[in-house]
DNA sequence: TGAATTAATGAACATATATTCATTAATAAG
DNA sequence: CTTATTAATGAATATATGTTCATTAATTCA
């Protein structure tokens, strides 16, 4: 490990033990998938107005103007995710977030966001 | 706003609140490449190990098991997007995490993650 | 000055992904 | 039963993005 590398500043036995400390791949993949979720800014928007409230397809196609197929594809990810949570009434389906984390993930990152304009 | 849609179970104020919420374009598309440079998995590797410590690029390239160019790409959207920094030595240039979020949000993901087996 | 080392950059390519279009499924209403 | 409505799905396309290869830049050392 670290073969051609001339950093030795670091004790070996710290090395082995940062190197065992990285996730396994299923884990960083799962990871992975999970801020995937959040880089388009389709799902952003409907995880936006889902926090506000339960909104039916058609509704969410009018709010974040796209078409109904495009939205229904991004609801299907995102329901696959396990963000939000549907449910069926009629011909119409209901959609809502299903994690509590949504709104701290978008707090943090508008910290972030925020600390740019600051530095 | 919402013409075709059979759901006026909210009230119009209620709607209008909800849609001048929305955070304006630009905000959005912040978030949006913000997640996404966590959405990758050598860049999730990369902070990993730069949470421990700091690297130079040819260590992370030995960590990651992934070219020095590709580690280097990687690198320069961390820094673009402020989430590393570096210092240089001589020819070797060091890298370190540059924000305190990256942590909080790791673990928040994780904790999702995590209830996907609970439940 | 010239060779060696480390990192950064640009172009090309391959893959992933978001959207659109068209269709289907399921339910409600006439 | 037929039509209408709402949502889901599949295929196709266009775009975005990660990696590789090749090259360049910058610094150190002989």
């Amino acid at each position: 490990m670290l073969s051609k590398c001339k950093c030795k500043n670091i004790p070996k036995a710290k090395l082995a033990e940062i190197i065992s400390g990285l996730p396994e791949k299923a884990i960083i993949d799962q990871l992975c998938e999970f801020f995937k979720v959040f880089g388009d800014s389709t799902r952003l928007k409907i995880l936006y107005f889902l926090s506000c409230n339960e909104f039916c397809v058609a509704d969410l196609s009018d709010l974040v103007g796209m078409q109904q197929s495009a939205v229904s594809h991004q609801l299907q990810t995102l329901r696959l995710h396990r963000l939000v949570k549907c449910r069926k009434e009629g011909t119409t389906t209901y959609y809502s977030l299903n994690d509590n984390h949504v709104q701290q993930i978008f707090g943090i990152a508008l910290e972030h966001i925020n600390e740019g304009f600051v530095k």
